[in-house]
DNA sequence: TTTTGGCACGTTTC
DNA sequence: GAAACGTGCCAAAA
């Protein structure tokens, strides 16, 4: 992860100091005294309190900045890990994951990967890829266990590619093809939905003749 | 008759 | 709570 990019939180090391020697302290140097006019216990007293609590929030500050970037560690890490097929192979291999898996699997809320997968660029062996891209839905495969979206698009537009183009096939043909040689029922409607994302145009107008 | 696309609905995901 | 998705129904187009 690059994050040379991001400012390192400190915290102005004289709070600290003042709050070890009391707030008679010049602003203008370490232990200079003040001594225009002597500040009394109670005034100290306050300063300490005020600079305690804002010390305080700076480090939990500080802490919460620290947790997130571990997050974002732990999610990319396990993405990779469960995603290796895909980026060693390609698309046809990428496996449905959704939010809530990997959120179940980290033990963590799923909306805490939203917002940390969010906008966010990781560099893999297939170039850029946006965090986003490693959650592909899955749907139900006859036999049992899923197979991702993508993967069935991917294969549409494939038959597509090798179709006769005197005979192109239809929605409904292309739902049985899916269904008889890869195992993957889906109705008729979602592959002219596939094919529409896909921006394929329908068997008709493939049509050469 | 065959193929497609709009709409609506329930479910899942964000 | 909102958006996205898969699907069935039905009418339109070819």
């Amino acid at each position: 992860m690059n994050d040379n990019y991001l400012p390192q939180i400190k915290i102005n090391s004289r709070y600290k100091t003042i709050l070890e020697v009391g707030n008679n302290i010049s602003p203008y140097g370490k232990g200079r005294l003040i001594k225009k006019r002597s500040i009394s216990d109670h005034e100290t007293k306050d300063t300490k309190k005020y600079i305690e609590e804002k010390l305080n929030s700076a480090k939990w500050l500080i802490k919460g900045i620290e947790q997130r970037k571990r997050t974002i560690y732990r999610i990319a890490d396990t993405l990779i890990e469960y995603q290796k097929d895909f980026l060693d192979k390609g698309i046809l291999y990428i496996k449905p994951l959704t939010l809530r898996k990997l959120a179940d699997r980290l033990e963590i809320h799923e909306s805490t990967v939203s917002r940390a997968i969010h906008n966010k660029i990781v560099q893999t062996p297939r170039g850029l890829l946006k965090m986003k891209f490693f959650f592909s839905k899955g749907v139900d495969k006859k036999s049992g266990g899923t197979v991702s979206t993508d993967k069935i698009k991917k294969l549409i537009k494939e038959y597509i590619n090798n179709e006769n183009c005197l005979k192109p096939w239809s929605d409904q043909k292309l739902a049985d093809l899916l269904s008889e040689k890869r195992d993957v029922d889906i109705s008729r409607r979602t592959v002219a939905k596939y094919r529409e994302i896909l921006k394929i145009p329908s068997s008709n107008l493939r049509k050469r003749f």
